[in-house]
DNA sequence: CGTTCCCTTGAGACCGCTCAAAGACCGTGG
DNA sequence: CCACGGTCTTTGAGCGGTCTCAAGGGAACG
């Protein structure tokens, strides 16, 4: 179904839309070299499974479209929610190159992935240094917002990290044009935000509550509004980061 | 005093204690390219700054000897000790290449470090692929133990984080020979573990009385000792990892 | 021998948890 | 069109894990 006729209206790289964008803009690949690299297109349905969490990961994928997360679970079902991947994020390199998985990820809403072979990045590293480079720089940036969500967990307070999580989703899709005016749409439900940000469902629920009675943010079925957004970033304490442009593969 | 002495006895890296180890048996750069890249060493004091946490960084470090941790504070004074570093650990790269740090790095012991030039970074990248290979699986796999911590915090329990850091300190001094038997010497103090651990430190302490009645582990001042590996493990829920030999840089 | 740093202990408060059940919404089928 | 089941959100009640505050004890060090 969606997933075999995809495969027959890939998107060629010179025709990606994420190109356009201005996160991306000035630090881009050479069209041809990501389209060498590029293999295929994997075409995954909400709740749809992109990497079993005992697996051995033989791909790597950027997302083109939808989102999807990444997580880890404890044998008796504690699942723990790691971070959320949008447009543009670059996945599959944390299973430390070949080794097993340790992680899961699974589609949050319909999402296409741009497939590369996990064998073939050495070639590719050895013939184009600005995509070792990349690859390079997308990990180590991914440690950033790692060590921002280590942060929250142990040191936040409920309302803190919920604060937190909201403008930075916000925030992402914002660079990306997934926004309008203040608004988001967030596929994830309550539950998911639970497991992100290390609370109990009922809590999440009562503590979102707070946030939206003094009026920080909306939030109905699934579109976020945020109401004040200073608000949320002083309850937060985000210490404002440099949004520079970051490289796409 | 001793950072000055010990310009002077810079260890070349045809001479480096760590390419001994097994850990980084097999993948090891040719010594003259590491060399080529090192500047020199950094010899830190219990307690000194390695990287203060609103720099720009403008260096890369291997840690030759010693403990570090890195680290992330909240305006009023929180802190969150994100992860420890020891002989063999690359850092630096997290600043997600060039920008403000948002990190912290303190030596928990004498150390001392290798710098090497970000800048120059680059250049290596294009002249040695192996390199530049290397640097993107040390960063994959600084992502997945950022995973786990991430895990610990967000779904463990007190007692299970505590078992799951204690034993995974253990395992990884283990691989670089700085065990006796059952026996490591741990520098941080309980306030290091609470402020990893996302616990008070009053709380960290009584937890980790329950761990020594219980007979899993002993811990004076200094030193760990541990009694039952089994019982920690199946307390911390540790999926065992393969433990692959990784690259040294 | 006083100061300082660290570990330990106790007491009480509160944040976040679990259990339980009631709405709300939605798609499906009778 | 309504009844029904499913999934998700909301509420309430009570428990307990972890926190803060406060103080005492031990070891190291000048």
């Amino acid at each position: 179904m969606a997933s075999t006729a995809s495969q027959n209206i890939a998107t060629p790289c010179a025709k990606c839309p994420l190109r356009e964008l201005p996160v991306f803009g000035g630090r881009l690949i050479d069209v041809n070299v990501i389209q060498a690299f590029k293999i295929g297109e994997l075409t995954v349905a909400p709740g749809g499974t992109i990497l079993l969490e005992q697996a051995r990961a033989s791909h790597l994928f950027t997302v083109l479209s939808g989102w999807a997360f990444r997580y880890k679970t404890l044998e008796d079902g504690r699942r723990q929610i790691i971070n959320y991947a949008l447009p543009g994020d670059f996945l599959g390199l944390q299973s430390s190159m070949s080794e097993t998985l340790g992680h899961g990820i699974e589609a949050l809403t319909d999402s296409v992935l741009c497939v590369f072979p996990r064998d073939k990045l050495w070639t590719f590293f050895a013939s184009d240094t600005q995509l070792a480079y990349d690859v390079t720089w997308l990990a180590a940036n991914q440690e950033r917002s790692l060590d921002e969500q280590i942060l929250s967990l142990g040191r936040r307070t409920a309302i803190e990290r919920i604060a937190y999580l909201l403008w930075y989703l916000f925030d992402k899709a914002r660079g990306l044009g997934m926004t309008k005016r203040n608004q988001l749409d967030m596929p994830m439900r309550q539950s998911h935000l639970a497991d992100t940000l290390g609370l109990s469902l009922v809590h999440t629920n009562k503590t979102l509550q707070r946030l939206r009675k003094e009026r920080s943010i909306e939030l109905d079925d699934r579109t976020l509004r945020i109401i004040n957004e200073d608000a949320l970033k002083k309850l937060a304490r985000v210490d404002d980061v440099e949004n520079a442009t970051r490289p796409l593969i």
